[in-house]
Formats: C-alpha cells, sequence, structure tokens
DNA sequence: ATGTTATCGAACATATCGTTCACTACTATT
DNA sequence: AATAGTAGTGAACGATATGTTCGATAACAT
C-alpha cells in the first residue's frame, strides 16, 4: 500500500481515537477529523465513505487484531485462541485489555460508545461459538443456545466496562474470578 | 395543563416512537418528526430544546410510568414493586412488558437504540437498589456490589431484549426461569 | 525521466439545525 | 359574550455540517 495512503489512515483513525475518547461519537464531526488528522477533506471522503464506515472500519481493524493477532517474525502467537488451554482464554483476553493494546481501552471506556460495545459484542458471540468449551461448561440443558451465547458475551463485555470504570485496580485472575462466578 | 401543550406533546412522542421503530435515532431529523406529528417547527421547539431532550422526556415518561405506576380510580396497583412479593417482581415486570404498556416494546425491540436501553437499565439498577432483596438471594460474599448490580441488571435487560427479538415464543414464566438460571 | 496516484484546498450545492417574528386560533376568566 | 392570555403557525434566516468536484501539486513506482 501506498506511504501516503496508509500515513493518511492512521492519522484519521488516530484523530478519531482521540475524538472518540473525549466526546460522543455523535457530535464528533468530519471537520474535527480532518482538522485534529491534518488531512484535506476531499482526502476524507476519498478513504471513507462516512464517518459511520470510518467507525465500522476501525472497529475492524482494532477487533480483528484482539481476536485474530497473527503476528509473523517475533515468534509471537499465531491465534490468540488456539495457542491457549480454552479454559484460560478470558484470562488472556484480559491480559490482552491489560496492556492495553491499540488503545482499545479508550474507546471501551468512555461514556455513549455504544456503537463499539457492540462490535466488541458481535466479535465475542463469533469467538464464543467457535470455541464453545471454553465458555459451554457450565450451561444447562434447559436454555436455548443463542439465549446463552448472548448472556455470555454481554455479560463479559459488561464484565470488562465495570473494571474500566472502576480504576482496573482489580488483577486479571480477579476480574475473571468475578467473570467466573456470574456465570 | 392546556389542552393544546398536551395534544402537541403527545402527537410528537407519538410520532417519535413511530419513527424509531423505522430507523435509527441519528438519522431521524426533527423535519421528520413534525411532519409526522403535524406540527410546526416553532412548536417543536417550543417543547424540546432538541431532538436528545425529547429523547430523554420520552423515557422519563415511560420508565416512570413502567416502575413507578400509580393508577387512581380504577383499584388498581399503588406502586408495581411494594404491591408484590420480591420474588415474583420480575414476573410481573415481564407480564408489564407482555401487554405493551406505552408500546415501550416498539423500542426496547427495534436496533440501535442505545440510549433507550442506557435508561431502561438505570431504572433496573434503581429498582435492584430499592428492592435488593428481590436480586440479591444468590449474591456471594466476594463479587462486589456495583458489579453485581450491574451483573444483574444487564442480564435482565438482555433477557428482555433477547425475548423480543425471537418473537415473544416464551411465557413470562418460562423467560424469568431463563433469568433465574443464569443468576 | 515518466506516467500514475494521493493529497490539497477551495469552492459548491444541499440539508439540517435552532431561532425569530408577525399572525392566527384556542382557552380560561369574568 | 367579550377579552386577555397563551399556544401554535409558517415562512424566513443565519449558522453549521455534509458530501462532491476539480485543477494544481507533490510523492510514488518503475
Amino acid at each position: 500500500m501506498d506511504r501516503r495512503q496508509k500515513k493518511t489512515r492512521e492519522a484519521i483513525f488516530k484523530a478519531f481515537i482521540d475524538l472518540l475518547s473525549k466526546k460522543h461519537y455523535n457530535k464528533i464531526t468530519v471537520g474535527e477529523i480532518i482538522e485534529k488528522a491534518d488531512v484535506g477533506r476531499a482526502t476524507f471522503y476519498a478513504h471513507f465513505e462516512t464517518k459511520d464506515f470510518l467507525l465500522k472500519e476501525l472497529c475492524d481493524e482494532l477487533f480483528c487484531h484482539v481476536f485474530d493477532a497473527t503476528e509473523s517474525g517475533d515468534g509471537g502467537h499465531k491465534h490468540i485462541f488456539e495457542c491457549e488451554a480454552p479454559s484460560s482464554v478470558i484470562l488472556h483476553l484480559l491480559y490482552h485489555l491489560q496492556k492495553n493494546d491499540n488503545n482499545i481501552l479508550e474507546l471501551l471506556a468512555c461514556e455513549n460508545n455504544d456503537l463499539f460495545l457492540r462490535y466488541f459484542k458481535e466479535s465475542l458471540k463469533h469467538l464464543i461459538q467457535k470455541q464453545p468449551q471454553a465458555f459451554f461448561n457450565k450451561k444447562t440443558a434447559e436454555i436455548p443456545d443463542g439465549y446463552w451465547v448472548n448472556y455470555v458475551s454481554t455479560t463479559f463485555v459488561e464484565t470488562v466496562k465495570w473494571w474500566l470504570e472502576n480504576g482496573m485496580k482489580e488483577s486479571p485472575e480477579v476480574l475473571a474470578g468475578y467473570f467466573a462466578e456470574v456465570i
């Protein structure tokens, strides 16, 4: 990819994340984004059809990285959830969050980012459906699958949100304990 | 209150609910609302400062009615949650939802209404904190209160949402069973 | 060196917002 | 029934944001 394109794209993402952590998505204007990113108006629209698409692409990039990370070269893990015992998937994810890869925390922590949380939850749902053994161990037969998947993913998202809103004082282990407790 | 004021206010609420059930809050314009409500532009702004305030007032009215209903005259209940055994609070609430008082269902069911769900959840939190015995019976000591309250209210909201999205085939009893099961 | 592509920057038409104002219609009170 | 007060009307307005266009410039790949 052209170096210029990459630079522009990243500048826009960065400006957008910056703004998202300070104000509500609805109140952010394209004008603010391009000013902060120091990018021409036409350039913005050459990259993203609308502000909504910008958010979507941002989410795709972030969650793709978090849930499907492939690190090449430095001997990193191939796939977050294939190199771990299923029981520690949650813990692993919490560690990633604690390290704040990709500044994902700013976005999860800030109020009013429902769209963002929705994407997070959707990614989780896919994960749960792929790796049910990590989550389904306590499932009782009478509850429908769809209800259970929704329940588990929501609870996890809310657990993380609560963690952030309360200063992330707990260790990932303690938090995973809370999560396991209610599930 | 002046009959005209009341009529206008209700026409605006009705139009707004109508639109909310069809499209995303962000995409609804004041122009659409006043056209559907058949009300002058200046009139709208005489009643509501902005679209955001309209939503807030709508939520206040609906949730106030659902959570704090006082029916006078026809021998109705004084306060939904004072005339019931604590254990059936959830069931009672589900019955109310099933009857679709105030068209609240359209709003909960439609996609993208996060603001609305937030209000619902906040109301629930207050309820839980007022009536902990209805929800806290299974609480284990190690979990922080804030986490638990958030967990229970979120799970309830998500339970209702799941119910709606799947056609409300289950009876309130069955659904309360699912809820009790996961909690 | 050359053709291609990305960005710039300014201008543009369009849409929505929230306000204003003179005018009309309704309501409550006497 | 007359009147004073209140609410709604509808058109117009300035301000702001949107998404597009286009010629000029600079960076890129080969």
